[in-house]
DNA sequence: TGACAATGTCTAAGTAATTTAGGTATATTT
DNA sequence: AAATATACCTAAATTACTTAGACATTGTCA
């Protein structure tokens, strides 16, 4: 059974992986996570798919179509700004783990 | 700035601290938390009170009214049903922070 | 003493990320 | 031939949360 992914990580994951990869089209980023995840998580893609045109349209990353097939892949890649936020969002879960970690395993009572 | 605090998580804390110390009411939740994140979360009153009700509704929780000073405070302790729970979310967010490294640290590309 | 902050509970409206449940079309596998 | 995989999409419903209050008592400080 697939387990719980906390809400608003799917952004920080999509742009974490961007930023590894380079260029990922949307069904991709479903098998990697996947794939990575051991089938722990599996992004629906009615989550994903409005999630990279918000990403999009605010300028994180960009589009690229590539004909593969007789099928349309939609290549995403990072612009500046979305390599900021990446940034962000990093430096944002690894503040949760902290508090997560300062929560669950407390120094002082 | 108060940082982010992933949707899902906060039942998971909740139950986490009554497991710990036993009983606590509301507003030493809130309390708590700001004090051992160091200020890094704040929990919305508007967010804590309604998940208390819901963990009641359910039957994670029960409630003792005590009066102090002429306030009134309702502690929280957890049921049996309720330290299961608390299990299984811990269990989750273990795992939640697996995948999470699984995918931000990959071992294979 | 008068005002403001802190303690302590609560609710209701709005927001936004997600789930659920579809749709469309081609390629591949059984 | 039918089912599964690939590849994109959307719209309605759910839900946890934020925002923005209400109410009452106690503590603090100017």
């Amino acid at each position: 059974m697939a387990k719980k992914l906390y809400r608003g990580a799917l952004t920080t994951i999509i742009l974490a992986l961007l930023k590894e990869r380079g260029e990922l089209y949307g069904y991709e980023i479903v098998q990697e996570v996947k794939k990575r995840t051991e089938g722990e998580w599996a992004i629906t893609e009615g989550a994903l798919y409005p999630a990279l045109h918000k990403l999009e349209g605010v300028g994180h990353v960009t589009v690229t179509y590539r004909e593969y097939k007789n099928r349309t892949r939609k290549y995403y890649r990072l612009t500046e700004q979305g390599r900021a936020e990446e940034a962000n969002l990093q430096a944002e879960m690894e503040s949760f783990l902290q508090s997560m970690h300062a929560l669950l395993n407390p120094k002082w009572t």
